[in-house]
DNA sequence: GCCGTTTTCGGCCCGACTGTTTTCAGTCG
């Protein structure tokens, strides 16, 4: 039972005992462990086959470890089902619409026997439902209109959709003049691989203007909101975007606020309120007094509680807010840090660019060095370069490094792993070149004890220097392969080998909790474009994103490095 | 149900909106 399987189960549960009307705080402790579960780098089903304790989880206490160490064990909870048969089959479905909480899906259900979506629609079509006591025509159409929503409503979609839509819509508010602060906050300014709506927050001297400018931009669909300080769009595309004006002072507070997460938010005013203070979206309010302070930059937010600036990134209720009460916050990794690209393909294989072209593109990024990774011919890979092909290609790399100067071509591979963790091409040719990338791209629902065989008898070949994606997902597209990542990042770090971060949007493979562990294993990491084409390269700011919510500084990834220690680095492996 | 620089019991984040009702319950972020 994975992860997100339990944590399923708990949020139910919450759900589950929101019906039930029990005390709220017992709520509010089951959404918080589910919470950290679904945030946690490790897996807890592991964690309890190596008889670790689970309450080491923030959040998670002696009933919920228990709890969780019974589902596991035996794949069902007995509190679950018990609080499942009190209450008729899918009412929790109730709650997932939005106006809809716990008294109205009681309500619905005691009094109308409605326990689904459909037949809630089509009691509120027979106007059953603007009958019932404090609900009215306003509420049940709005109920109408949510249920509708719903159902056309895409899932959270990808950061490399979202990110420049977004930017599109700053670049032009920040034209118009009096504009002094427009910046996205929520997951987005987090960088979560997938967003749900965006937040964007601003201050200017003429806010009005602004709100009037962001709901007449040409790729706004719909209205939902405007006033003179806020307004909610849909954009093309289904998105909604808020905006959000606030006065110059006060800027810091409400960016701070709608940052997030939920978790952090709520431990820093909890820790706060025990010394007196009231944190909100307007400032800090000292109780005794209740005076506000305001507050222009978060800087100064975080300053005023004693703390250490929390990237937003950080922002996740991981310990930051510890880390940053002892200054301990790390100087996380950025995009200016990195030198090069260490996995990119050209119109050898599959991609569109010659190499020089992508070479001078690399070098305009200010670039040191860039490989060229191609495809093995191994089987279902697109135009796969062959031994003979590409020793080719390594002459090709070798003349063009010795006409032309300011970036060195990397001469590499991205050789398939077959499914018995053999490699596409010989020891002769791959100990010939810079860097070897290894990854799957065939047999892919493979057991998990035999994927994991596969990628570590591949970590173990002497002439491999990176694994890239390990678990190919696609996101939205294709779930993870099964696999031990823990196991596979043991053994990385004991023969150094390196794990790739995939830049590319919808893979993120590594994926942020995943970095992260493998940071703790002491696994040296690597930020790969996987770019196609010119344009691919600019997409290494996301796998920076990756990075830095697993907490890395500029030493824990390979390409930080400049030339000559990068080259040393992967000559020490083999060749 | 969780947790501890008020520490094993007694607390547990804050503010705003909406619709229904006439002072506030319910919901959301």
């Amino acid at each position: 039972m994975n992860n997100s399987e339990v944590v399923k189960v708990f949020q139910d549960i919450a759900d589950l005992l929101e019906l039930r009307g029990e005390n709220v705080f017992k709520i509010r402790a089951y959404q918080k462990a589910a919470r950290a579960i679904e945030h946690y780098p490790r897996e807890l089903e592991a964690m309890v086959e190596e008889g670790d304790n689970l309450r080491s989880i923030p959040g998670v206490g002696e009933a919920i470890a228990k709890k969780t160490t019974e589902l596991i064990t035996t794949g069902k909870l007995g509190y679950y089902e018990s609080l499942k048969a009190e209450f008729p089959r899918g009412i929790t479905n109730l709650l997932a619409i939005p106006g809809i909480g716990p008294n109205t899906a009681n309500k619905l259900s005691s009094e109308l026997g409605i326990s689904s979506v459909d037949e809630l629609e089509r009691a509120i079509n027979e106007g059953r439902v603007a009958k019932l006591f404090r609900l009215g025509e306003k509420t049940a159409d709005n109920i109408l209109h949510q249920i509708q929503a719903l159902r056309r409503k895409d899932q959270r979609i990808p950061i490399g959709e979202a990110l420049p839509i977004v930017e599109e819509i700053l670049t032009t508010l920040r034209s118009i003049p009096g504009v002094r602060n427009l910046t996205p906050a929520g997951s987005l300014r987090r960088f979560r691989e997938t967003v749900g709506d965006i937040d964007l927050m601003g201050t200017a001297d003429n806010p009005k203007e602004v709100i009037d400018a962001f709901v007449a931009l040409p790729l706004v669909r719909q209205v939902l909101a405007q006033g003179s300080t806020k307004a909610s769009v849909i954009v093309s595309g289904g998105l909604q975007v808020d905006l959000r004006m606030v006065e110059h002072d006060s800027f810091g507070s409400l960016l701070q606020y709608s940052t997030g997460n939920k978790q952090h938010n709520i431990s820093l005013t909890e820790k706060w309120h025990k010394q007196g203070t009231k944190l909100s979206e307007y400032g800090i309010t000292v109780i005794a007094t209740g005076k506000l302070e305001k507050f222009a930059t978060e800087e100064e937010f975080y300053h005023r509680l004693g703390l250490q600036y929390i990237p937003p990134e950080l922002r996740e209720a991981q310990g930051e807010i510890e880390k940053a009460e002892q200054g301990a916050i790390p100087k996380l990794v950025e995009l200016s840090d990195m030198k090069g690209d260490l996995h990119t393909h050209t119109e050898w294989s599959d991609g569109h660019d010659s190499i020089e072209e992508l070479a001078r593109a690399a070098q305009d990024m200010g670039y040191q060095y860039i490989a060229i990774t191609e495809h093995s011919a191994g089987r279902g890979i697109a135009h796969g370069l062959d031994v003979d092909r590409l020793r080719e290609q390594v002459a090709e790399i070798r003349a063009l490094n010795e006409r032309s100067a300011g970036i060195r071509v990397l001469t590499g591979i991205e050789v398939d792993i077959r499914a018995d963790g053999r490699l596409d091409l010989p020891h002769e040719i791959l100990s010939e070149l810079d860097i070897v990338i290894a990854a799957v791209h065939s047999a892919m629902s493979q057991s998990e004890e035999k994927m994991t065989r596969r990628i570590i008898t591949a970590i173990e070949n002497p002439d491999v220097d990176v694994i890239a994606h390990p678990t190919c997902r696609l996101i939205g597209e294709r779930e993870p392969v099964a696999i031990d990542l823990e196991a596979v990042f043991q053994v990385a770090a004991k023969y150094n080998k390196i794990m790739e971060i995939s830049a590319m949007p919808d893979r993120l493979d590594l994926k942020d909790i995943h970095a992260f562990r493998a940071r703790e294993w002491g696994v040296k990491l690597a930020i790969g474009t996987d770019a196609h084409s010119i344009a691919h390269l600019a997409l290494m700011r996301f796998g920076v994103g990756v990075a830095r919510r697993a907490w890395c500084e500029p030493q824990h990834i390979l390409n930080t490095l400049p030339l000559e220690e990068l080259l040393a680095v992967l000559d020490r492996n083999n060749h």
